[in-house]
RNA sequence: GCCCGGAUGGUGGAAUGGUAGACACGCAGGACUUAAAAUCCUGUGACCAUUGCGGUUGUGCGGGUUCAAGUCCCGCUCCGGGUACCA
């Protein structure tokens, strides 16, 4: 028998436990379970519903440090989108996999003897745990991992086909190898010259490339990989050049296409003009010099034929293949220093503007073709190999790095461009060549006789189409497009990578290998060291190295593997039909599917892998093996999420977890100094990472969740602050309390304010939520709660609709309002709210009335009244008659329903 | 150097050329509590005034367009990211 006061506490516990807490932990495990155990989110298979969309995330790569609170801002954004989708009646394919092939997991190995593939397996297993913590509405039946055999098969299959297809430049179209017409006099010199030309087609091509190669990791880095120092940016050790076979992929035919491909996508503008960048398309001429004393020409690339009266000399880059030729013996031993020199540093230090110009003299001359003049050739290490020709012809009148080198080693520099500028001192210096002058003008110093081109008076259209005209007539040039993009350096001396389905022959022969045996596995292996040559560690797989063909000819495969790119490429398709055993996917389904309508990832992206993606898709596309052009429609990038850390006077970094606060203030605990807080990105050694994980335990997922969302616009860099995340859990909480506690939904007419705020909500969180504007979506929805708890009660239809637009931010806490309010089964296919417009019609409107520009005070009008009503109306408020003082007006602008304001004249 | 972003209270941020600072954090005060936490209520850009009404100023800096500018234009500064002496 218990005494009264402990019934009632025993009543206030049960009312607690029913709707006073908000028990986020009980609710999330058993809504997620509930989602498993239903497959609530199983895509459907119906391709009939003309309503689809493919929203898709750049699936991670799964590392053993588990997920990062950056990762689901990302997953969430595309979640809400989905979720909303859903309701709105589309058939929604939401997918997540695994890019698993990487450098860690090979590392790892070397470490501990562990097989890459179990330390994948592990990682995918936590990265899988975390993000089915976090509710995130992924069809779990279509997950992919790059590094199965049944997934890898079809990325060397893809390989193949890229080997086996060829550019036609005509029709702008990749097309299969089999349909290349060979030049007769090519078919004339026999079968090697045949395979030769073949083999000049092909979208991927086995060639001796110089590359950056770090003899720490061994491994080649790409270019972009370089830091500007020369080291490698995964390890930081010095990278050196080294020859390696290597095989490359002719992405820059692809240029064209994939410059104008980009203008109907909906893509953030800066990105699009990053990819614009990379490729670097510009126009301009090929010119060929004669080498003085040689049977030789060196053709430039130039933007400005039109400036070659000004060259007065030409640099070539110390990797050009005709550097030893040229050079004289008395100036060959400086040239082979500086070879040497040269290719110990980076691209990026070899280019910076900074740094002091460095060349040497060949003691070589060329012929400028306009004017018959002998100008030096000069190598020097700003010109790289990799753009144009690898040879410049210098202009140093009228370009500033050329201006420099000049001066620096004392050559010619002639004026070519009547410089409009008024100081008589400073233009007569320029004429002289002692200034330089980068801006346009007329030509002088432009002709010759012996040659007879003139362009002088002329203008740079003028002049460039005079000069090229020209140049094409007597064969010693021609009109070009350069592209900045390069030919993508596709394999990597790695074992945890997809091998590359090829055989070379003992004869010389490259084959690919047959469909039927693909895929080709990885040989177990128990040393993971690359070789210190540049050898790949599948060069000491003896067995699976050496195959034997029919007629017993010999042959070995190739001990390179594909780059992290290469699953990543075309992941999007796999994921449409992930199980297909006999076809790369269903083409009925992939018609349905495509393209992705919503791809949200990382800036870090903006260029390489959308690039790279892109380019595949439209190799598969030309070859009607997908049914789109473009694979991503829509794509938006996250900003990263940095966090607070912390630095003392000096700027060194504190670790955060030597910090406390103080009255606002930051202290060093060690030290009792002061130190300033700064906003940097996450890292182990300024001990300021944030684990998704605590943030579950502590607050809950929808909280995490709804804080990633919540933190500003999806697509700016901010900080996490701990303390923000209390502010949606606060939210979270009020929202359960009040729709759980009964005594706050009657029944019967809704309150028309509620039902005006209700409708406005709805109408705003769905707008932000197809803008992705999430923050202010969730601003939307606390704004409708605070109205409803200062109301105190709303209706059930009201909590119903509140729930179902809340669901798609926080779902675990919407399904558990969901089924309180008496409803049997998921609301993830409940239909989205619809909008009523007679609670949004407003009958009055508050005018503020301003007096020039600065508003004085409101005044409520009717929304239909007219402009002359209005202003009567104004002018006869007291307050108007204040603000008009001795002034008279001048001007009364009105604006319906939006504002009125007064120009006063002041009388003196 | 060039390209792309960005700069709004103590903090994160909001604002179709039309009331700057929504929403939230933090802070201050109050209620509840033995107390604390939690919760709830009120206030909160700065300065001046204050009994009350109120006034001045304010979106990195300097100009401009406009009846009206955080927003558009021109010129800068600083910060972040990318990066090619790109000929």
């Amino acid at each position: 028998m218990k005494n009264k006061s402990e019934i009632i506490t025993a009543k206030i516990d049960i009312l607690q436990t029913v709707y006073m807490d908000y028990n986020f932990t009980d609710i999330e495990k058993k809504w997620q379970n509930y989602w498993e155990d239903n497959k609530t989110f199983k895509t459907p298979d119906d391709l009939t519903n003309p309503r689809k969309c493919y929203v898709l995330d750049m699936f991670p790569y799964p590392s053993g440090a588990g997920l990062h609170v950056g990762h689901p801002e990302g997953y969430t954004a595309t979640d809400i989108y989905s979720r909303y989708k859903r309701m709105k009646g589309y058939n929604v394919l939401h997918p997540m996999g695994w890019d698993a092939f990487g450098l860690p997991a090979e590392q790892y190995a070397l470490q501990t003897g562990t097989h890459p593939s179990i330390t994948t397996k592990n990682n995918c297993d936590t990265f899988r745990r975390q993000i089915k913590e976090l509710g995130l509405s992924y069809d779990w039946g279509k997950e992919i991992n790059t590094t199965d055999p049944h997934y890898f098969k079809w990325t060397q299959w893809i390989f193949i086909r890229l080997f086996n297809t060829w550019f036609d430049e005509k029709l702008q179209k990749g097309r299969p190898i089999s349909e290349l017409t060979i030049p007769e006099e090519i078919s004339k010199s026999g079968e090697k010259a045949v395979s030769d030309y073949i083999g000049s087609k092909r979208l991927a091509y086995y060639e001796n490339a110089q590359v950056w190669w770090c003899p720490s990791c061994r491994i080649v880095c790409a270019n972009e990989e370089v830091l500007y120092d020369g080291s490698h940016e995964k390890c930081g050790n010095k990278v050196e050049k080294k020859n390696l076979k290597q095989w490359m992929l002719r992405i820059p035919l692809y240029a064209e296409r994939l410059l104008s491909g980009m203008d109907q996508l909906n893509w953030p503008e800066g990105i699009k003009d990053m990819q614009r960048n990379w490729i670097g398309r510009s126009t301009g001429a090929e010119v060929d010099f004669s080498v003085d004393g040689l049977n030789e020409k060196i053709t430039v690339f130039t933007t400005r034929p039109d400036t070659l009266f000004g060259a007065t000399y030409m640099v070539i880059a110390p990797e050009y293949p005709l550097t030893k030729l040229i050079t004289t013996d008395e100036n060959r031993k400086a040239v082979n220093d500086y070879i040497k020199a040269a290719s110990l540093k980076s691209d990026l230090d070899r280019t910076d503007l900074a740094k002091e110009k460095t060349g040497v003299f060949t003691g070589r001359y060329a012929i400028n073709p306009v004017n018959h003049k002998k100008i030096p050739i000069w190598v020097a290490d700003y010109v790289l190999t990799g753009y144009g020709t690898g040879a410049i012809m210098a202009v140093p009148a009228h370009d500033t790095r050329d201006f420099e080198f000049a001066e620096k080693f004392n050559l010619p520099i002639v004026c070519i461009q009547d410089p409009d500028v008024s100081d008589p001192d400073q233009k007569k210096k320029i004429v002289a060549g002692k200034e330089c002058w980068t801006e346009d003008g007329k030509y002088i110093n432009s002709s010759d006789k012996s040659t007879g081109i003139d362009i002088n008076g002329l203008s740079k259209e003028a002049g460039i189409t005079k000069i090229t005209t020209w140049l094409e007539s007597k064969s010693i040039g021609k009109a070009k497009i350069n592209y900045k993009l390069r030919d993508w350096l596709f394999s990597r001396q790695r074992y945890w990578g997809e091998p590359f389905p090829v055989i070379h022959w003992e004869d010389g022969e490259i084959t690919v290998l047959d469909e039927k045996e693909l895929p080709l596995l990885l040989p177990d292996l128990e040393k993971y060291l690359p070789g210190e040559t540049g050898e790949s560690p599948l060069a000491n797989a003896t067995e699976w190295l050496s195959v034997t063909d029919k007629s017993g000819r010999k042959g070995r495969r190739e001990t390179n593997t594909m780059p992290q790119w290469a699953g990543s490429c075309w992941y999007y398709l796999r994921f449409i039909d992930p199980s297909s055993k006999h076809q790369i996917f269903d083409p009925a389904k992939e018609r349905y599917w495509m393209p992705v309508d919503l791809y949200i990832g990382g800036a870090e992206h903006a260029v390489l892998h959308l690039l790279y993606s892109r380019f595949w898709h439209k190799v598969l596309f030309d070859l009607g093996i997908v049914s789109t052009d473009e694979p991503y429609t829509r794509l938006f990038n996250q900003g990263m999420i940095l966090a607070f850390a912390y630095e003392n006077e000096t700027g060194a970094k504190v670790s955060a977890d030597l910090v406390e606060e103080r009255n606002g203030k930051f202290y060093n605990t060690a030290t009792g100094t002061e130190v300033r807080q700064i906003v940097a990105k996450m890292s182990k050694s300024l001990k300021n990472v944030i684990n998704p994980d605590d943030v579950v335990s502590k607050y809950g997922a929808d909280s995490l969740r709804l804080y990633e969302m919540f933190m500003g616009p999806l697509d700016i860099i901010k900080p996490w602050d701990d303390k923000g995340v209390k502010g949606v859990f606060n939210f979270l909480g009020r929202t359960c309390r009040f729709f759980s506690n009964p005594e706050n939904i009657i029944s019967g007419e809704e309150d028309w304010e509620i039902s005006k705020g209700l409708h406005q909500t709805i109408r705003k969180v769905e707008g932000d939520i197809e803008n992705l504007h999430f923050n202010t979506a969730i601003s939307a929805m606390m704004i409708f709660l605070n109205l409803a708890m200062k109301k105190g009660r709303v209706t059930k239809d009201t909590a119903s609709v509140f729930t179902r637009i809340l669901s798609p931010f926080a779902p675990h806490l919407g399904e558990e309002l969901w089924s309180l309010l008496g409803n049997g089964k998921t609301l993830t296919y409940e239909p989205w709210p619809g909008v009523n417009e007679e609670f949004l019609k407003e009958s009055v409107f508050e005018y503020p009335v301003s007096f020039n520009g600065k508003v004085r005070f409101k005044l409520e009008l009717p929304v239909n009244m007219e402009k002359e009503e209005i202003i009567k109306n104004v002018l006869a408020d007291e307050r108007a008659k204040k603000w008009l003082g001795t002034g008279s007006i001048s001007n009364i602008i009105v604006v319906p329903n939006r504002i009125v304001n007064i120009v006063i004249k002041t009388n003196p």
